[in-house]
RNA sequence: GUCCCCAUCGUCUAGCCCGGUCCAGGACACCGGCCUUUCACGCCGGCGACAGGGGUUCAAAUCCCCUUGGGGACGCCA
């Protein structure tokens, strides 16, 4: 069988956004699905708007998500005198002409046709002109005036065009620069690839890729549409939709697997199934399963599957991301099994690194204070001696682990007549300052003695100058 | 305006191609409850949809047509 070449082209005129990384996803699980090739590409034939400072964000988000590419970048920009070659062909053969036709005459036929109820299009003027190159000419297709042009979809089937609905579209500037339904078509020949998987806002455009690949004696590839992505109000998403860009999630605290795996199951499905792995996903994911209605984008949705996946991922592949995020608390956590007990406590309740974070501070340094609604209720002062009592035993506890852990506070609750709620929570709170916090035994296994032991002291302390303030 | 696409719970979806097993299944959210050392996790239960109308058929979410609704394209942007 024929290698898989699939391919995503940018145009690097904005940051990569959910949509866009969605359909560089399913073009590389198609790709890695297949043993076949992925390839990136920037279509920067607009130099108007499109920035390197762009590119370098594009490439960065594609980094951080994991998608890689097998050949490329490529860059329309540098590729010129490929395109030139191929426009003169197609002028050669009687297939693009020359038009000189001005912006201003082609506007008011737009206007004209606007009002008259038709389709607004290029009278073809030009067209049996036979025009010599000329500064300042564009280049033409001649588009044929009768028949269909059949799109055959992989995910939509047959879609079919009347060609009398397209009209001599422009393939090359009067600055010489290539239009975009040329280049496309041209590098996707060159570039060998044989399957395009795209937004379907596209569709409108692959009759008239279609008419260039006859046109220039190639081989037309397998085109899928897939489903735009819509923001919460069902429109088109765009930055009045709030955070779309991919790196605003990875700021957010976004496992990039997960950002994965929600993308790919607004628009794919796998039967009922709602959790995927990156290997599971090129594993399973097909294009028979992609669907064909928009999809509205769910922040909550991808919440939820943040969390599961920062649940269920083992936490050596955790500890690098949350390590960027403790920097932020001022702490340079280094990877190690400190870091990873740490990480284990808090994979149940985080749904971002952001949250995991801040909620790991507490085990890098001693509460400075202690939350007041929790010291008001806690650490009242007959506390003082059960915790005086707690101190001494875990001073005698031969090993740090919940096993060992249990009996000593078994111990004091029994000595005090109290039930562990009432000894657990001025605990909690006089080592984590906080009155949410991971299990007691667990924070201690991971405290160790001294530390433990130490802030049990200071907070006894805290207890007693709280009394005499009182008194 | 013209052309094209789409249509199952609020949202993402399974089922639709190969009609019956679907008084429609899962997930997120929401509401109860259980578990419990806090918060979570987890578990159990609830709420909630085949856009409408015509056909075809013994039988339609599934096939056909129309309507309505939503989206996209119509650039010397990609």
């Amino acid at each position: 069988m024929e290698t898989l070449i699939t391919r995503f082209p940018p145009s690097p005129t904005g940051f990569l956004h959910i949509g866009g990384a969605r359909t560089a996803l399913f073009n590389w699980l198609y790709a890695r699905k297949t043993g076949g090739r992925f390839i990136l590409r920037f279509e920067d034939t607009d130099a108007e708007r499109s920035t390197q400072q762009y590119v370098d964000a594009i490439v960065d988000a594609l980094q951080w998500l994991g998608i890689d590419w097998d050949e490329g970048p490529f860059y329309q920009s540098r590729r010129l005198d490929v395109y030139e070659k191929y426009i003169q062909h197609l002028i050669d053969t009687g297939s693009a002409y020359y038009c000189t036709c001005s912006k201003e005459k082609i506007e008011a036929m737009r206007q004209q046709a606007a009002q008259s109820g038709g389709k607004p299009k290029y009278d073809g003027t030009c067209r049996e002109k036979n025009l010599p190159p000329t500064p300042g000419a564009v280049v033409r297709f001649k588009s044929p005036l009768m028949g269909n042009t059949v799109v055959e979809d992989k995910i939509r089937g047959n879609i079919v065009f009347p060609n009398a609905e397209l009209d001599d579209f422009i393939i090359r500037r009067s600055d010489g620069m290539p239009i975009y339904n040329l280049a496309v078509v041209v590098d996707d020949i060159s570039m060998g690839v044989n399957t395009i998987i795209r937004g379907d806002d596209h569709i409108s455009n692959t009759p008239k890729q279609i008419l260039l690949y006859r046109a220039l004696g190639a081989e037309v590839p397998d085109f899928g549409h897939v489903p735009m992505v819509l923001g919460p109000d069902k429109a088109r998403l765009s930055k009045r939709h709030g955070a779309m860009s991919v790196t605003a999630y990875r700021d957010m605290g976004y496992y990039p697997e997960a950002l994965l795996n929600y993308l790919v199951r607004l628009g794919w499905s796998h039967g009922d199934q709602e959790f995927f792995t990156r290997e599971e996903l090129i594993e399973k994911f097909d294009i028979e399963h992609i669907g064909r209605s928009a999809g509205v984008f769910n922040p909550e949705k991808l919440l939820a599957l943040n969390a599961e996946h920062i649940r269920s991922t083992p936490v050596e592949k955790l500890a690098p991301h949350l390590i960027g995020f403790l920097g932020g608390h001022g702490i340079a956590a280094e990877d190690n099994a400190f870091l990873h007990g740490v990480i284990k406590t808090l994979q149940p309740r985080s749904k971002t690194f952001v949250e995991m974070a801040e909620a790991a501070v507490f085990y890098y340094s001693a509460p400075e204070n202690y939350e007041e609604k929790g010291v008001k209720k806690f650490f009242k002062p007959e506390v003082a001696a059960p915790i005086r009592d707690l101190i001494a035993e875990l001073k005698n506890t031969e090993t740090f682990d919940e096993k060992h852990l249990e009996p000593a506070f078994v111990k004091v609750m029994e000595a005090h007549d109290l039930k562990f709620g009432k000894i657990a929570q001025p605990v909690r709170l006089a080592l984590s300052g906080k009155t949410v916090s991971p299990g007691i035994f667990e924070m201690i296994e991971i405290l160790g003695r001294d530390e433990t032991i130490a802030r049990l002291e200071k907070a006894a302390v805290f207890i007693r100058d709280q009394a005499e303030k009182q008194a």
